[in-house]
DNA sequence: AATGACAGTCCCA
DNA sequence: TGGGACTGTCATT
């Protein structure tokens, strides 16, 4: 595997999200740090890649707009096989629909693993394109979030979620 | 190799 | 309202 690593800065009215591919496509992104760190770019950037990120920048600006996106880049996070089965029912999850941990623990076959699939969507490394924001705890409460709750509930109010 | 902590949930008192 | 069992992963010991 050629292990070919991209970082490519996406700005929003949020701040400024980085993005990071591979050559199987986007692995990760993160929010906006306080401290920026300048993105990495190489001198050659895939030609694959430049086109997924136009489509990742558009996708994510859409769900921040409270929008469907029209299209998603290619999905490839690295995890266990348990984390990848959970971030998979994640995008089953349309925009302005929520799900509880327990739901998502039995979608997966593994209707006990409640606590672990809360750890998984705190794993995601694909914030926001893998909706983990939309996973409720039982009777709609809150939860919690990795990115931090004040992400959540503006994720949440975008798409016109309650909670 | 074992333990503890965690974005949860159900059960039973 | 509160404690215990259950579960996958990771940091720590």
């Amino acid at each position: 595997m050629n292990a070919i690593t991209v970082i490519l800065p996406i700005q929003t009215a949020d701040g400024e999200f980085l993005a990071h591919y591979t050559e199987r496509g986007l692995i990760g992104l993160d929010f906006p740090r306080t401290a920026s760190k300048p993105a990495k770019e190489p001198e050659t950037i895939p030609t694959a890649v430049r086109a997924w990120h136009r489509i990742t920048a558009s996708a994510l600006k859409s769900i921040l707009a409270g929008k469907e996106p029209a299209k998603l880049p290619p999905l490839a996070p690295n995890g266990t096989a348990f984390q990848i089965s959970v971030w998979a029912a994640l995008r089953a999850i349309s925009l302005g629909n929520t799900r509880s941990y327990g739901e998502i623990a039995e979608a997966i076959g593994r209707p006990k693993a409640v606590r672990a699939v809360g750890g998984a969507c705190g794993a995601n490394p694909i914030p926001v394109l893998v909706p983990c924001h939309r996973i409720l705890a039982a009777g709609k409460r809150i939860g919690g979030f990795g990115g931090g709750m004040a992400w959540k509930r503006r994720l949440l109010a975008a798409e016109g979620v309650r909670v």
